[in-house]
RNA sequence: CGGGGAGUGGCGCAGCCUGGUAGCGCAUCUGUUUUGGGAACAGAGGGUCGCAGGUUCGAAUCCUGUCUCCCCGACCA
């Protein structure tokens, strides 16, 4: 059978993954480092999962503010943890002219900024600075906010989705009177990613606690949702952080209580980001590109002309305007259909590989033949191929199709998470006794072990970080709904206290 | 930041060792014939060889620096 690409997953898992994300068009390298241009397909995939996810954010009773990419570099100077975590990995901007000397732009030195600006690579602490102004009252809280923005951490080695110097993402930041409150917002945005991840990107997830190692700098408890590769790793797709009153100190986020006391606030941060696209991309990924989930494809039908340049044309085309205005009236998802009819003058054979490449969830070819007959030739992208290997090309009535468009949409958005699903229960092991000798080898990876843990904290802990870590092995998270431990933890022998999930990770 | 590889028309590459004024495939454009599993033929356009210095009569080629990308580490959403 021939593949869209040029090298398949097998093959080399980390190769196919840049093909298909040349070959769907979806991003490509802008010159500076570490930062990407997205393309329209990719970026339309974002816009839906803005789109979508800004809802279930309002529905919450979150409010969208913004707040400036520049944040005096003082504000990391309060809080110590949360500096120390990020560092090394900041973008400072120290002046604000150029001159120009025989020719060349240089920095005027004379222009040197009183207090340098870092470039956000999260807004916690301008948030937070924030809060403190706007808060006063207990009559004040929760108060709710999000934004939608784009941070930057110089980071070391980057791919692209997964790890961009600049990314662009959403961060809610709430500010609670008292942790109860604040744990229950935490645990919201959690449920509400787990929620988000499975639906809309048809990406089964396992949410959890991070242990104490994995927290997020300054956090007292960080939250989050772990998916599965197709070659076994995982991919933290989500984050929700319970940052007690630690934040609330540093910026002085305090409000008057019900008996006229002053009192800090609880407050949380939680964030998803365009790492979601490339965890759909190797979830849903096959060797003919990428497969988008209905709920997030830019197009979800997309209509191919098959033309021929002569008179026929004029009644194909009217053909296929008809039947995609018969589609656009139909509702998927809750939503009306979104329709391409792709009148671009390339052959259609190649339009229709593209699309493939692209992973349009439904394919309609319209020929003179199909006309003729009151048909259309349907593809379904998540089954592309019958069992000898040839297109699974469905003829069919168009009035029976434009029946079903929708509950057909429907079935690949479940098809493909029943799909992906299977994979991930399979892929966690329950029974493994040698870690070492189950992740033989630098390149095997073979999904995810669960064990029973007793928690341990301090040296300890760093102890059993260090072991992993020789394995390339890393600490996922104490999923939220694992059987109660009731054995000895795996690494100390002492009375296990839960379950944790271990494995490769991007 | 350490180790390895690479930057040459839009894309993928050859040329570099042994300096002499740039070539191939795909794509693009034009025309003709085609057309339902990624069309064929003919013709055309397009590159100061990542960038900056240096050596030389002459640099894609040699030297130095620098930027970017890929792989492996350390760091991370």
């Amino acid at each position: 059978m021939k593949h869209a690409l040029s090298v398949t997953r097998a093959q080399n898992f980390a190769e196919w993954y840049q093909e298909v994300i040349a070959e769907a068009d979806l991003a490509e390298e802008s010159g500076v480092r570490g930062c990407m241009v997205i393309k329209p397909w990719g970026y339309g995939i974002w816009e839906r999962i803005q789109t979508l996810m800004d809802a279930q954010i309002k529905l919450a009773g979150v409010e969208n503010c913004y707040f400036p990419l520049f944040i005096p570099l003082s504000y990391f100077e309060k809080e110590a943890d949360h500096v120390e975590g990020f560092a090394k990995e900041m973008a400072v901007v120290t002046h604000h002219r150029l001159k120009s000397v025989n020719g060349k732009l240089v920095v005027d030195p004379d222009a040197k900024l009183e207090e340098p600006l870092v470039v956000r690579p999260t807004s916690e602490t301008v948030i937070g600075a924030a809060m403190s102004r706007w808060i006063q009252s207990w009559r004040d809280l929760p108060m709710l906010t999000n934004q939608w923005a784009n941070v930057v951490r110089w980071e070391m080695r980057t791919r692209m989705f997964l790890r961009t110097s600049e990314f662009l993402w959403q961060e809610g930041h709430t500010a609670h009177a008292d942790k109860a409150d604040a744990m229950a917002e935490t645990l919201r945005a959690l449920e509400m990613y787990r929620a988000f991840s499975e639906g809309p990107l048809a990406m089964p997830v396992v949410a959890g606690e991070k242990p104490e190692n994995e927290r997020f700098p300054g956090a007292d408890a960080t939250y989050s949702i772990e998916a599965m590769m197709q070659d076994g790793k995982a991919l933290q797709a989500g984050t929700s952080h319970y940052l007690g009153t630690t934040f609330a100190e540093a910026a002085g986020i305090r409000y008057q209580d019900r008996d006229g006391g002053l009192q800090l606030c609880h407050t949380t941060s939680w964030g998803t980001s365009t790492r979601m696209i490339g965890g759909v991309i190797m979830t849903h990924g096959d060797d003919d590109g990428l497969r988008c989930p209905p709920q997030i494809a830019p197009h979800q039908i997309v209509i191919v002309p098959m033309l021929r340049d002569n008179d026929e044309d004029l009644a194909v085309l009217d053909y296929c305007r008809t039947l995609a205005g018969e589609l656009r009236g139909q509702m998927a998802f809750a939503e009306p259909l979104r329709v391409l009819l792709d009148t671009k003058a390339i052959k259609a054979s190649n339009k229709r590989w593209n699309w493939v490449k692209k992973g349009a969830p439904v394919i309609v070819e319209v020929g003179p033949r199909d006309v003729a007959g009151g048909n259309v030739s349907v593809l379904r992208r998540d089954r592309l191929y019958n069992a000898d290997g040839k297109l699974a090309t469905a003829i069919m009535a168009r009035d029976d199709f434009t029946g079903i468009a929708a509950s057909l949409l429907e079935d690949i958005q479940t098809a493909l998470h029943a799909e992906a699903k299977t994979r991930l229960v399979a892929s966690i092991r329950r029974d493994v006794t040698d870690l070492a000798a189950h992740y033989a080898g630098d390149d095997k990876v073979v999904g995810w072990v669960e064990v029973q843990w007793a928690r341990p904290t301090g040296e300890a802990l760093e102890a059993i970080v260090q072991q992993l870590k020789a394995l390339k092995l890393t600490m996922r998270n104490v999923p939220l709904d694992a059987v109660p431990a009731d054995g000895v933890c795996f690494f100390t022998g002492e009375t296990a206290v839960e379950r944790i999930l271990i494995g490769r990770t991007y």
